[in-house]
RNA sequence: GCCCGAGUGGCGGAACUGGUAUACGCGCACGACUUAAAAUCGUGUCUCGUAAGGGAUGUGGGUUCGAUUCCCACCUCGGGCACCA
């Protein structure tokens, strides 16, 4: 054997894997045979598609492909049929920005960017399935996106309502959120603004309780399911209704009303109660058992009762005025006021508290938030921190209705929020727990028990060009129309411009000639939909075309779903969990009810990987020039080290900070594993022709030496298989390569190495390295790629020692060590732990206990 | 502010379910091989102490025969949410 050239070698070994085809996986029934031979049960593996953006890949995106692909490998090992498939989520703003600065067609521009990734992915060796390669951005697969979005409008949870969009008004563009966090322009860096447009919405809070609910069902990491719990934001509550007085003097205008506040005095405030104008406001609260403490009630500034008040309210300048502030403020200048609170009182109404009848004033503030529960709020400020600083402000009363045993009836000089017994809640409430009183309270003022999310709808526009059309056309005469299907997909169309218009507009606004169609249903004049839709759509199904990409009668075949779907195993990053992974789940769910998918949820197994940063912890970027390379790293180093590495360097979920001068390490023991092999085949030549007389010329201590150490590297081996299998099933691809680590050592001392033993340890390793395994397999005289054998089997006599040293405490501190059998008896041990030298040393006369746990440790008391 | 996660040598990190803390790797030092260098191999490498022994897993308490691991309080860092009633 030469000298390991990993160039060489990584290169013919990709060839003949590309040649064979071994990754390439076909579903049952389609007549071709399994690469394996051994068709077990499927197995779907999953990452998230990249992005392509044009600076390629850094060493930190193949982190998650090398994990998965160390997985993939040795499930295909073990027999399964392994569905391991990528392709390209490629719609989006850098390309389109690229595009608008240097009019290049975006499909252009991420074709060179696909090739690229295309490229340094397969110089990595990762066993993706390439013949199910998808692509976003191709008519083929966007048919179906828009087929997909079709049937949400068609079930009405696509529609259009206004909403507000960033607005750069010195680029005169509409910007994405992403693109305009903190309420800056990401391109020129001025302040954007909010500007309010009709916006397509996706109704994902038609599915709130299911998204939350069904997270019982799926094996996700815990602090997934929390993130996503939070933000869909469920929470049980009670609506109350308080109805309202208008005061009468308001109602009828000039002289009398002195007169009728005179006759009336109590009663001055009436009711509004002709059928069609009594007033009623209702809000939502949590905690209902504070009822008789709500000493205001609040509406948010853009609740529609407060126009209806506005002719009735006595400072309705003033109350016009704090709404068209409200309005204005963005929603980074309504948290950069932080916790001050605002509002104005609406002067001449008055809510009754349906509990005890009281007249409360209403107001309305900004602290209050339109879109959450009814947009409404009865404030009760002794056991709310934003009720309590608003009341302080406006020198409201403070009533305290909750106490806890610690808490002292009276005045609060502070609010409580938690939970206690009711106090000053009259007679039938009074000395009632918490959550009892919310029921009971609740039923008492006839209010509802119901449930709210804090997930609002998905803003599903983009007034974009790079992205998917929303294939509708608006008939003057039909309204808006669904595109039929079979003129989808809608395709893009050419354009001088990509930039946005002045008016927020798509550049797609500005093609007359596209936007101006025959509607499909009477054939009169219409015109095409100009949005786009933001790149999350062909992110949230594309696990399901993998199935069947290439179908171009539905999205997939449903038998090929059947046998594919749910995915076995997802990986992918934290910062898509409330994004990509709910969305996603989300459209699933609409497709199951359709019954076009098998099952209720995409993803069986949720996984994340932690980011690579650069040198010194900081984040990879560009602008902080730390950049590295994949190219670069294998180039020098080779794709196995590199693989080994990004494994090795730290917990696969966690964030670890590259280092260049670290892989040094990886590349030794990529070495080592080569000299063992050379060393093998020396072995083998030699045995060859002069093993006869070898063994006559050994004399025979020497060879009970030898045979001891192959032994004990026999049991070595088959622990380290043992571990390097439940390793990779937990992700703990760290520990698993310093398990082979310490065996390559142990094995490269041993004179004579059982060849056989030599390749299981190749096949341990070959998941990780899988083109230097492949080829010493080769090498060894194997005829079948090493990633299609199988998986060896440890051996469950080897791995058990029966000879362990454990540790001697007296008074819980270690003193000695001792050997004993494996199993042994208790009095056994304790007789060895009490007659050893340096155990002996520091006893005292008098044992007073001795505490032995089974093959672990002994502790002496005296 | 709230919700997650984490804090262990010079550095990346190990330690199963409460049982010998610092595996493995990097770096560093010394040694072997070599004319020499590289590569490789070997030895050492938390800290105080000549030693016996003691002290160390962010800090302070607690539970326990025994705590990196469990509990309480606090500090620092990372991530998410952010007036959600």
């Amino acid at each position: 054997m030469k000298e390991y050239d990993h160039k060489k070698i990584e290169l013919r070994v990709q060839k003949e894997w590309e040649k064979s085809g071994i990754y390439n996986t076909t579903s049952p029934g389609s007549g071709a045979k399994l690469a394996t031979g051994r068709l077990g049960r499927k197995f779907y593996a999953l990452i998230e598609f990249p992005y392509p953006s044009g600076d390629g890949l850094h060493v930190g995106h193949p982190r998650p492909y090398i994990g998965m692909d160390v997985i993939s490998r040795k499930k295909r090992m073990e027999g399964l049929n392994v569905l391991y498939p990528i392709g390209w989520d490629a719609f989006g703003l850098p390309t389109e920005n690229y595009a608008i600065k240097t009019g290049i067609h975006p499909a252009i521009v991420t074709k060179k960017n696909t090739d690229n990734f295309r490229r340094q992915i397969k110089m990595l060796g990762i066993s993706f399935d390439w013949t199910r390669e998808i692509n976003t951005t191709d008519p083929k697969y966007y048919k179906w996106t828009q087929w997909i979005f079709l049937q949400f409008f068609k079930k009405g949870l696509a529609y259009k309502a206004k909403s507000y969009i960033n607005w750069c008004p010195s680029c005169k563009i509409g910007l994405a959120n992403e693109e305009a966090s903190g309420g800056i322009c990401e391109r020129c860096g001025s302040k954007t603004e909010k500007r309010e447009k009709e916006q397509w919405m996706l109704a994902i809070t038609k599915y709130a309780d299911r998204l939350d609910k069904d997270l019982d069902l799926v094996d996700y990491p815990e602090r997934v399911k929390i993130q996503q719990r939070n933000w869909i934001g469920k929470s049980e509550g009670s609506e109350i209704v308080f109805k309202i007085k208008i005061a009468k003097q308001m109602l009828f205008h000039g002289s009398h009303s002195n007169l009728n506040m005179v006759n009336e005095p109590n009663i001055a405030y009436a009711e509004k109660s002709t059928a069609s104008q009594s007033f009623k406001i209702k809000v939502f609260t949590t905690r209902a058992d504070t009822l008789f403490g709500a000493t205001y009630v609040v509406l948010a500034p853009e609740h529609p009762l407060v126009t209806k008040f506005l002719g009735q309210v006595k400072n309705k300048k003033e109350v016009e005025e704090y709404i068209k502030k409200a309005k204005k403020k963005s929603e980074i200048e309504r948290t950069a006021d932080e916790k001050e609170k605002t509002g104005v009182e609406l002067k001449g109404i008055k809510a009754i508290n349906p509990a005890n009848d009281e007249e409360v004033p209403v107001f309305i503030a900004d602290y209050v938030l339109p879109d959450y529960g009814t947009g409404a709020i009865m404030a009760v400020p002794a056991h709310d921190e934003r009720d309590f600083a608003f009341a302080k402000k406006y020198n409201l009363p403070i009533r305290q209705v909750i106490t806890d045993a610690d808490l002292l009836e009276g005045e609060p000089k502070d609010f409580y929020d938690g939970e206690g017994i009711l106090i000053h809640s009259s007679k039938q409430f009074d000395y009632m727990g918490s959550e009892e009183a919310r029921k009971k309270i609740t039923e008492f003022v006839g209010g509802k028990i119901v449930t709210k999310f804090k997930l609002r709808d998905w803003v599903f526009s983009r007034q974009r060009y790079w992205g998917e059309p929303i294939p509708l056309v608006n008939c003057e005469k039909c309204g808006l129309v669904p595109v039929p299907d079979k003129d989808l997909p809608i395709k893009l169309p050419e354009v001088k411009s990509y930039k946005p218009t002045d008016t927020g507009e798509s550049p797609l606004a500005s093609i007359s000639k596209w936007v101006n169609t025959k509607c499909p249903k009477c054939g009169g004049k219409a015109k095409r939909e100009t949005d786009t839709m933001p790149n999350w759509a062909g992110s949230s199904w594309y696990y399901l075309r993998y199935t069947d990409p290439k179908n171009n009668k539905i999205f997939a075949d449903k038998k090929k779903l059947k046998y594919w779907t749910p995915i076995d195993w997802y990986n992918g990053g934290m910062e898509h969990t409330t994004l990509h992974l709910l969305y996603s789940r989300f459209w699933h769910k609409f497709l199951y009810d359709l019954k076009l998918v098998p099952t209720v949820e995409p993803y069986q197994k949720r996984t994340s990987h932690g980011m690579i940063l650069g040198e010194g912890g900081v984040k990879m970027s560009k602008s902080l020039g730390n950049v590295v390379n994949p190219d670069d790293i294998v180039k020098t180093y080779g794709a196995d080290t590199l693989r080994v590495y990004e494994m090795f360097m730290g917990p696969f979920e966690e964030a670890v900070a590259w280092s260049t001068e670290s892989i040094i390490g990886s590349r030794r023991f990529i070495e080592k594993v080569w000299r063992i092999a050379e060393k093998i085949a020396k072995q083998q030549l030699f045995h060859g022709s002069h093993s006869n007389l070898n063994v006559v010329h050994e004399p025979n201590i020497a060879y009970a030496e030898k045979s001891s150490a192959s032994q004990s590297l026999k049991k070595l081996l088959h622990k380290t298989i043992k571990k390097v299998s439940e390793d990779i099933e937990n992700m703990r691809f760290n520990t698993a390569i310093s398990a082979m680590m310490i065996l390559a050592t142990e094995m490269e001392k041993v004179e004579n190495i059982d060849a056989e033993d030599y390749k299981k340890f190749l096949q341990i390793l070959a998941p990780f390295a899988p083109h230097i395994t492949e080829n010493i397999w080769y090498d060894l005289g194997e005829k079948k790629s090493i990633h299609l054998s199988a998986w060896p089997k440890w051996d469950e006599d080897l791995v058990k020692d029966q000879e362990i040293k454990i540790a001697v405490q007296v008074n819980g501190r270690v003193r000695s060590e001792i050997l004993i059998q494996m199993d042994e008896i208790e009095d056994e041990v304790k007789k060895k732990a009490l007659t050893d030298e340096n155990v002996l040393k520091h006893l005292n006369k008098d044992i007073k206990r001795v505490i032995y746990v089974k093959n672990r440790v002994i502790n002496i008391l005296s």
